[in-house]
DNA sequence: AGATCTTAGTATACATAAGTAACTAATTGG
DNA sequence: CCAATTAGTTACTTATGTATACTAAGATCT
């Protein structure tokens, strides 16, 4: 990220193509990494995902999953059954980012700690809230 | 993240130490990672971040670093000056976080083309909006 | 002395995005 | 006909973000 590597202004600037703008600003909401997750082990229904990602409403996985799809991420797959039955799935790009957002995470679970710990004593020291 | 791996479940498992929801979130709106790719370099002062982040308000430059300092990642000080002078600067803990956000941000780079066309195809799939 | 400039913010009003709770369509089984 | 199941919508509420104007605390110019 110094001025030797011209990646980092590419990639830092406003431009069309800002990577964080356009791709980790789409992934970064509540629930994208969570389903990501949730379908790294193989494919899965829609109510099986919501029973296992817990807390999430059928309209944010609905609309989560179309973002996924959009992007590429995921596939979806409706066998025209009674009832309906429709199965996601990680494409190779959506596998593909799962490996570093797994890092990311990874790195968070390991540092909850040290976090929690700054967020309480910010708190503490400014709690006219 | 197979079933023979028991820190994924508890990853990704609602619960309150839950890594996603409490630090991917987080940091994953629209401002917080750029913040903080904008002071890997070194310290930097509020108008200097302001007009290097294109596009970005006060009160979001703001409240976006008072959340990171929340968080540990970011240092403000304040040398009474007048004007004020006030420098922010990266934690240990945000240069630590900075390495794994850098490698989604990179891999997001990399496959930028790929997810921009499955977003092109799938818009024209679905012209009904 | 009074007006004006600077930095680092707040305050206010408003627009858009994200989230919740309740409802719907289509069909099978009893 | 009634209830159950799957995969969604619709209408509404709350959170997040934007645009613009305003403030504090001196320094410097006139």
């Amino acid at each position: 990220m110094s001025d030797t590597n011209p990646q980092a202004r590419r990639v830092f600037e406003q431009n069309e193509r800002c990577p964080i703008r356009n791709v980790v600003a789409q992934i970064g909401d509540k629930w994208s990494i969570l389903i990501l997750f949730a379908l790294v082990d193989g494919p899965d229904r829609f109510n099986a995902l919501k029973s296992r990602i817990q807390g999430i409403s059928q309209r944010m996985l609905t609309q989560t999953l179309r973002d996924l799809e959009r992007d590429g991420y995921v596939k979806r797959t409706v066998y025209p059954q009674v009832p309906v039955k429709v199965e996601y799935e990680l494409t190779e790009l959506g596998r593909g980012l799962a490996k570093p957002a797994w890092q990311l995470v990874s790195w968070a679970d390991d540092h909850f700690d040290e976090i929690a710990s700054a967020r309480a004593s910010y708190d503490e020291a400014n709690q006219a809230e």
